[in-house]
DNA sequence: CGGTATCCGGAATGATACTG
DNA sequence: CAGTATCATTCCGGATACCG
């Protein structure tokens, strides 16, 4: 049952950079930390599925966010580099934004993230997949 | 440059259930919402180390941290499924944490993520690994 | 040893009004 | 259209004291 095959890369040999299990919890949580925040995750799907969308799209896409969340949202997810902005020199003004290279890559690796949720028990999924959340949201 | 053959998998014909830009970032945040926390990260890998541990271990093996901290994060932890905790009838009183299967599992997805981290701009990377938090941690 | 209970400060989030 | 500025609130994390 337990699969003691598993490689835990955190201590390899000729990496980049080698993990202790110190440093390797360190740029995790920054990994978490460049995701988490309410509005991060549900912008960076709107970008999945179209990879350009303009501010007003998305504020008409994402029912219950704000002006200020969502342009902080963007703003830091533009200063960690995955996404971009794009400027229109012209009135009205025009506005851009779509996912960088590297932000495209997170694709497959929040694909594995959903597939961890799957693996979950099944109460713990239902929790996972269902949120109470949403629940505000119907209501726009 | 674009590798537009990447398959997104949240819109698949099959699967046990079926993904909508929704339904996938609300999904995802609420994985990120298990993973988040000041304290999670840190105990899950010092749990991938060792698999087991108990309170007082985990109390000293993390510096910084405080009883009602910690046990709040193991609480969360816990009710997510992701750590299991058994306590020995006996005194003093002995209390281990240890990950669950699926927590066992979550190993390689966080890899993926330190992975997507390494594949980041230089100047994004050098954020990433190296964080101002931990400047906290080492007046201690 | 392994917790609980309570209080406090700061950060994150949100509503509202204003602007180039 | 695409923001900025301000204020109110809620949530999170930490310090401290106490308990079975």
């Amino acid at each position: 049952m337990a699969r003691t095959d598993e490689k835990v890369r955190y201590a390899p040999e000729g990496k980049p950079f080698d993990y202790t299990p110190q440093t390797a919890a360190l740029s995790a949580q920054n990994v978490i930390r460049v995701l988490e925040g309410r509005w991060k995750l549900v912008i960076l799907f709107q970008l999945f599925g179209s990879n350009v969308r303009r501010f007003s799209e998305l504020e008409k896409a994402i029912p219950g966010v704000s002006q200020k969340m969502l342009i902080q949202q963007l703003r830091q997810l533009e200063a960690d580099g995955v996404v971009a902005r794009i400027v229109h020199p012209q009135v009205p003004p025009k506005v851009e934004y779509h996912l960088t290279e590297w932000g495209q890559s997170l694709c497959p690796v929040l694909d594995k993230l959903l597939s961890w949720a799957e693996a979950a028990p099944a109460d713990v999924r239902d929790r996972l997949i269902e949120s109470d959340r949403s629940a505000a949201n119907t209501q726009g």
